[in-house]
RNA sequence: UGGGGAGUGGCCAAACUGGUAAGGCACCUGACUCUGGAUCAGGGGAUUGUAGGUUCGAAUCCUACCUCCCCAGCCA
């Protein structure tokens, strides 16, 4: 199917390279690591497909699912089942290997016992803001504790009790002995247990501390025996305290973590907070709006699985900043469904066509093909009767040089239907065009041209007597701003919102087949774009998110100023 | 400012132990076409952050400097 190489980048080499020495005795164990605690976005997709990726591509390679569900106050159920429906749409499987940080809490917990039992941790008393006063800054280091040298067993007791519910939340916490005067400041005795007396969604209520990422990352890479531990750059100065708690827990063979850089997409945010708030606000229709960077928006909007993840292979693995242009997203789109989607007709911004020398009555059917892509789509009928609708955009009264649509006595051609002239031009009072009188040319039947005539355009029509009306939503970018870091975009996110991310046309005329359209099939309207059909469609009443807009040589040379 | 990371055409991104700058997206031109779509062919555009140095030869090595990103949550 993917006669595609397999992708290369420096992770793949240096598991290339582990592979050949024999570091892990030969084995590659990847694994994805969400929090529950929002929905996936592209950003993810691209963390999806390299994890998942680098499994399937090494014999005997897998990679884990598992959910760092290492803090109850932000993680919910709705999140694990709506991120492992996403993975799955996304076409990957995790087999066996579904994971929950949660339920190492015991083994973590142990795991703390012998780092306080080494002299390597000790319960602190400090608050919160006393630990920050006493954190140093970046450039003075920070002072111990009063608590640092308490006795192991003082520690050990504690501990026991933090545990057992005795301390109020922020009273106590667990802390790593490892030094305040740290360059690094993720060293300076970093937090490691917390107290947090709350219900965990799956361990129930039987904890009073969680331990902190820091903690339980590493850990529950080794309890997995994953071998990488692949992240991003914002993690790189973890990765001492990463290879610290291992070390002194004498973890063998332990994982290695390996940095890249997250993904960026230009006119869009990853951020979950910033789209918590554009779905909280409701300045979108929830956390699947087909504007939204998230997997489940990405759906609803027509995005091909396919497609996403080959725009995660186009973009690379590298390790600086980058800012992908949604350009590349939308050209995989626009290749993926090129090939897949089927063609059908429908009038975005209809003028009424009379064919006069056409008779009256329910008129007759041309064949359609399906996708020209693909022959296998095969063929379908669409009517034809007397009256039509076109694009309002297709004509032209007095056209520039390079138009080469319908115009006063210029002859183009119906889509597999027939040959027709402008014969006449109908206005309104505004001197508006509300309809075109033309002829067609019996001869040209099926849109052929039987004497070997040229006409410069074919257009796409809808017969107006047997049109279903359908609503269209047409979706743009999210933001105004390609980058919006730069537009000084943290205060108020909803005003880099494009008004024009969504323009909803009602009542388009549109080939009479769809009046069934199935909620998530894709299809392309000819000349216009790919379109979804989105949930809220019913019989007859269809409704069509835009997914892209196809590729559109004269809008661009207008846009130019070359028309 | 301490520590960490990064700077290669408009945007991504290759170039293994120095050998004379892949590819994709975007852009332009032409061919073809019953989608101004698709496809095909071709094209423009990089003194590889800057300045020095080593070398027959440097994006790759050395030195200095500049710019940007990340870290001071009991978030992950």
């Amino acid at each position: 199917m993917d006669t595609s190489p397999p992708p290369s980048d420096f992770i793949r080499d240096i598991i290339a390279a582990d592979i050949a020495s024999g570091r892990y005795g030969g084995r590659v164990v990847t694994r994805f690591p969400p929090e529950p605690n929002g929905y996936l976005h592209i950003g993810h997709a691209k963390s999806i497909c390299l994890n998942f990726g680098i499994a399937a591509e090494n014999a005997g390679a897998v990679c884990h699912l598992r959910f760092d569900d290492t803090n109850p106050a932000a993680e919910d159920m709705e999140f694990v089942e709506s991120i492992k429906a996403d993975l799955r749409w996304l076409g990957f499987d995790w087999g066996e290997h579904l994971y929950f940080a949660s339920d190492y809490f015991d083994r973590l917990y142990e795991y703390a016992l012998r780092l306080i039992e080494l002299g390597y941790a000790y319960v602190c008393d400090l608050s919160s803001e006393e630990v920050r006063a006493n954190r140093g800054t970046l450039t003075e280091a920070g002072n111990d504790s009063p608590y640092r040298e308490r006795s192991i067993a003082e520690n050990l007791d504690l501990f026991a009790r933090m545990k057992a519910g005795e301390f109020d939340n922020g009273s106590r916490t667990l802390r790593a002995k490892i030094d305040m005067a740290s360059p690094v400041i993720v060293m300076r005795d970093p937090v490691l247990y917390r107290i947090q007396k709350m219900p965990h969604y799956r361990a129930g209520g039987t904890w009073s501390i969680y331990p902190m990422y820091d903690f339980a990352h590493c850990l529950s890479d080794s309890i997995e025996r994953v071998t990488h531990s692949l992240c991003t750059l914002e993690f790189a100065d973890n990765r001492a305290l990463y290879d610290w708690v291992l070390e002194k827990l004498e973890i063998p063979s332990p994982p290695r973590q390996i940095e890249f850089a997250r993904l960026n997409l230009s006119h869009t945010v990853m951020s979950k907070r910033i789209l918590r708030c554009l779905v909280d606000e409701g300045h979108v229709d929830g956390w699947d709006d087909p504007r939204m960077p998230t997997i489940s928006g990405m759906r609803r909007r027509g995005y091909p699985p396919s497609a996403i993840r080959k725009f995660c292979e186009g973009v690379g693995i590298a390790r600086s900043y980058n800012l992908v242009q949604a350009e590349q997203l939308e050209a995989a789109v626009r290749e993926e469904l090129n090939r897949s989607a089927p063609r059908v007709m429908g009038v975005l911004d209809p003028l009424r066509v009379v064919i006069e020398n056409y008779p009256e009555g329910p008129g007759e059917e041309f064949e359609a093909i399906n996708n020209p892509e693909d022959d296998s789509a095969g063929t379908r009928k669409v009517p034809f009767s007397r009256v039509l609708y076109i694009e309002k955009a297709d004509f032209m009264e007095d056209p520039p040089r390079k138009f080469y649509r319908l115009a006063p006595g210029r002859e183009v051609r119906l889509r597999y239907a027939y040959f027709i002239t402008c014969i006449e031009v109908i206005k309104d009072e505004q001197g508006e065009v509300v309809e075109l009188r033309c002829s067609y040319d019996p001869e040209s039947y099926g849109g052929n041209s039987p004497d070997g005539r040229k006409v410069k355009a074919t257009l796409h029509w809808v017969s107006a007597a047997h049109a279903v009306e359908a609503e269209f939503r047409l979706y743009g970018r999210l933001l105004k701003e390609a980058d919006p870091a730069t537009a000084g975009a943290a205060e108020d996110m909803s005003q880099l919102i494009d008004p024009e991310s969504l323009r909803c046309v009602a009542a388009c005329p549109v080939e009479p087949g769809l009046a069934t359209a199935v909620a998530g099939t894709v299809y392309q309207f000819e000349r216009i774009g790919y379109f979804c059909v989105d949930r809220d469609s019913a019989p007859g009443t269809p409704v069509f998110n835009r997914t892209v807009g196809l590729r559109d040589t004269w809008a661009r040379m207008q846009k130019a100023g070359k028309g």
